[in-house]
DNA sequence: GAGCCTCGGCTCTTGTACTGGGAAGTACA
């Protein structure tokens, strides 16, 4: 874990157990704020130093939090952070982490059960004694019985590339009801974030229907639980063990139910805040001034009545989009149908199913101008990495085919190559200069410290033929954490260089992440949204490269990938020798 | 504890639904 998440995760831990002990909710706040602003940073406040009045520049960071992590950095812990630690036992945190369990209900059961852990939890639900406790019946216990055996089964967040698929598949259900008008995911989901906690699904439909649509929701094949089901609200698990959660709403309240259901949370306090100032109240019905509606039935309509740009939902997080929107300031975001180059894939060659006719052919159905075909380098033995001898038998079959294709699409010769721990490519320069585009990816050595990983980054990226810096930090969302280099010391390196960074749109790599890409569009540098294709399959990643390109704010003039044939062409000579 | 104007004292992140138990707690964006 890198120095920011061991810092959040000591701010929340010191938020959570104030929250059980019901102190200050001020002071609570602003411990979780500090929490959330730490995670969210893209710079390693270990590289900031030990300094408070730096550290505590950082918004919502302040001086008291700053001397706190200044601690850290010196000494490796923090003494309030223990301090508070003594007065609960640690196991009580683990509780707050099931669903239906609060501080409240915590702090109950601890005082008044003894319960100070997990364990002694699971032991006091083997029986229903915990029914002696107020406002505990046997309902209450069942469920959270139950969520304690959801969490031990999968819990945690789930992969965008699966929920989509899960949403859709939802939405063409729903649909199948005439009563149904409208239907539309929303939540993190739309807002393109990486990991998706739980699905949110919108429904227009008249209220008399609703019982009908909810009743239909909790009965389909895959609900294997149902969580809650009211007037307008449903909740279920799915046997993908997915929390999937329904709203109906009246099709005039469809925009405004959009807007709060698709929040962040943090844009929605934003956006509510912004309409008392302005005289008026919103809630997910409409936004109404003196209890009359004045804007409820699209997105549009009520950020209009609210004098902003629509947002678009990836920028939705309360990040400075209210700001930019107010000024008619907000950028017009990349989208999958500007993109009309491909630079990253892979074929036969090495470890890809597809020739690189097939992927001509198809990139030609996109109405791409442009594919270039990047095979693993020799390192890379299990997934039958090329050596030298055969990098320049396929170079001449990529020419060979370039020339079959003239006029139609420009095939570029690459290399998706190594970087070797030491920060050495994995081919020698002369052999690089033959090649029209090089990808240069860590794949081994993952677990390097972050100087290390920093140093390694940095020597590929000084190499003059490297193009695109692949995937840099090699993590795998939700399974392998990869590399921390130091990443606005090599955007910087990589705008001295002209070079792209690439954000890779698998969907398990993600990688540049969000803050990151935004960190590099930040200092000038341009992106490279690829999908690192393997396959026919690959090629519809795209969109999640495009979402997080989204979510980092950029348009189509910052991504390589849709600059225009001759620009694209201008744009590799430039980063040449 | 943060952040603001008053530079020490004040204010601070919105609004609603569902459940289970008989009001409050929890959850959601």
């Amino acid at each position: 874990m890198d120095t920011n998440h061991q810092l959040a995760a000591i701010f929340q831990q010191m938020a959570d157990v104030h929250t059980i002990l019901e102190d200050d909710r001020f002071r609570i706040n602003a411990y979780a704020k500090a929490a959330r602003v730490i995670g969210e940073l893209p710079t390693d406040l270990a590289d900031i130093g030990a300094e408070v009045a730096l550290l505590a520049k950082v918004e919502g960071i302040g001086k008291s939090t700053a001397s706190k992590i200044a601690e850290f950095l010196q000494t490796g812990k923090i003494k309030a952070h223990e301090d508070v630690m003594q007065r609960i036992p640690h196991g009580l945190l683990d509780l707050l982490q099931v669903s239906g369990l609060g501080p409240k209900t915590v702090g109950l059961m601890w005082n008044q059960a003894g319960i100070e852990s997990m364990e002694d939890l699971k032991e006091k639900l083997k029986t229903d004694e915990l029914t002696a406790l107020p406002r505990m019946g046997k309902k209450s216990l069942d469920k959270i019985r139950k969520s304690i055996a959801f969490m031990e089964s999968t819990g945690g967040r789930v992969n965008i590339g699966k929920a989509l698929p899960i949403a859709l598949w939802f939405i063409d259900q729903l649909k199948t009801l005439k009563q149904v008008t409208q239907v539309q995911y929303a939540g993190s989901l739309r807002r393109g974030k990486e990991t998706i906690g739980d699905l949110d699904l919108l429904v227009a439909a008249r209220e008399d229907d609703s019982k009908t649509i909810s009743d239909f929701f909790i009965q389909l094949p895959v609900v294997t639980e149902v969580l809650a089901q009211g007037q307008t609200k449903s909740s279920v698990r799915t046997e993908h063990g997915v929390q999937v959660d329904l709203r109906i709403v009246d099709p005039q309240h469809f925009g405004a139910a959009l807007m709060y259901f698709t929040g962040s949370k943090e844009h929605n306090v934003a956006m509510r805040q912004r309409a008392i100032k302005m005289g008026m109240s919103l809630n997910e019905y409409a936004l109404t001034k003196d209890d009359k509606p004045i804007a409820a039935k699209t997105e549009e309509d009520v950020f209009k009545a609210l004098d902003l740009q629509w947002v678009a939902p990836e920028m939705r997080e309360d990040h400075g989009e209210l700001a930019l929107a107010e000024n008619n300031k907000l950028p017009k975001l990349v989208e999958v149908a500007d993109v009309k180059a491909e630079l990253h894939a892979h074929t036969t060659a090495s470890d890809g199913i597809w020739s690189i006719e097939q992927y001509a052919d198809f990139a030609i159905d996109l109405g791409f101008h442009t594919i270039a075909i990047t095979d693993h380098s020799k390192g890379q033995a299990q997934a039958n990495g090329l050596n030298e001898q055969r990098l320049i038998d396929h170079i001449e079959k990529i020419r060979a085919a370039a020339k079959k294709y003239q006029g139609r699409l420009t095939i570029l010769a690459g290399s998706e190559v190594d970087i070797l721990s030491d920060g050495s490519l994995d081919y020698a320069d002369d052999l690089l200069a033959q090649l029209d585009i090089v990808v240069a990816s860590p794949h081994a050595a993952l677990t390097q410290e972050p100087k290390v990983a920093t140093q390694r980054m940095l020597k590929a990226i000084e190499n003059p033929y490297v193009t695109i810096m692949g995937h840099p930090t090699g993590r795998l969302i939700n399974r392998r954490e990869g590399l921390s280099p130091d990443m606005p010391k090599l955007i910087a390196a990589a705008r001295e260089r002209g070079i792209a960074m690439e954000i890779n749109a698998n969907h398990w790599r993600l990688d540049l992440r969000d803050s990151h890409a935004r960190l590099a569009l930040e200092s000038g540098v341009k992106l490279a949204i690829d999908t690192d294709a393997h396959g026919p399959g690959d090629m519809d990643e795209l969109k999640y490269g495009i979402l997080t390109a989204r979510r980092a704010g950029a348009t189509a003039g910052d991504v390589v990938n849709c600059m225009s044939h001759d620009q694209l062409s201008n744009w590799l000579k430039s980063t040449r020798p």
